[in-house]
DNA sequence: CTATTGTATCTTCCCTGGAAGATATACTGC
DNA sequence: GCAGTATATCTTCCAGGGAAGATACAATAG
């Protein structure tokens, strides 16, 4: 049995700090190794069809959202979970290549309304069907049980980081 | 039973894109989303220490070393997955800081060498077993069985991502 | 010993995002 | 209706990292 990279860090820490236990790596380094690995794969698609990991998000809020396809900007960071400012910069950059809108929302000055266009709605129902089908080739090197325990597992703990009582998306300011 | 997140998005997808099977997201999707959450976390005990995540590592990848806890920039990219540009900068933050000295290798003249100092030592010491007692109390949000459970899947799949064969520590260029 | 090629690190420039402040508009109580 | 406060978005400035080029030194061939 062939030891991974976050073994042989362990084994490094026995050595040289053997008053800590390092257990918990084995699950947190573990599961940030493979989030890297697989945000490293999933750009690479994204890159395909000319967009970032975050121009991507934010045309699958709108996609989500539904025709006719509109949401705010301040709605838009809640469900991608950024800043509003990294809204207006992605926003920025999808209405210069021509796949959102921005116009004034009618009944509040104060608002704006993003929308997407039909070549962004074209470019993106594109781009989310291959990333899908790339996800379930990165889940598809487990096996279909192991995936299932898997999902249970992460489903559990996810639920106990995050209290799903806290109305969610993310708490900003 | 309450619907997470992600479940919530995956059944907007089943009403926007019924054409696309969205099941590799009940595994991904959280995973990211709580491969965020820890890293939240994490960094805000870093802070406690006056250390970015960044920072933290390069000590980290000192300290792991050995006395006399010395390593060249190169050497400390590879362990911390980032480009030498970014470990450069890292490390004249930590310098400034006194945490670590840069002098040249006695055997090679193109080369640097980066060494803790003993303050760079104290510190860190310190803030690694807070580190560990910080990601041992995220993970005992998981029953222990469960945590085993996780461990061996995600070691699984790690294995089959990125395969331990390829030298390991990444492949960068 | 010189020229060429290779290697390690650093430098520069760029891109992305966060934080905090600026701006414009909406609400609320009086 | 007006003052004061709250809200939505955008702007500005800064921090961190990647990519590619620059620099300095080493190794090798001849």
């Amino acid at each position: 049995m062939t030891e991974d990279h976050v073994a042989r860090i362990q084994a490094e820490w026995a050595i040289e700090r053997p008053d800590v236990d390092t257990g918990p790596q084995g699950v947190i380094g573990r599961l940030h190794r493979i989030a890297n690995h697989l945000t490293g794969e999933l750009t690479l698609l994204y890159a395909k069809y000319g967009l970032s990991e975050g121009e991507f998000d934010v045309l699958a809020a709108l996609r989500r959202a539904g025709a006719p396809y509109e949401r705010a900007p301040g709605e838009i960071a809640l469900h991608t979970m950024v800043t509003t400012g990294a809204v207006t910069k992605r926003v920025d950059r999808l209405e210069q290549a021509g796949l959102v809108q921005r116009r004034r929302s009618d009944d509040d000055g104060r608002g704006r309304v993003v929308r997407l266009t039909p070549a962004g709605r074209r470019l993106f129902d594109r781009a989310f069907t291959a990333h899908m089908a790339n996800e379930r080739r990165l889940l598809d090197a487990l096996d279909p049980d192991d995936a299932k325990q898997l999902e249970r597992l992460l489903t559990t703990w996810l639920a106990a980081l995050e209290p799903p009582s806290a109305g969610g998306e993310k708490h900003f300011r």
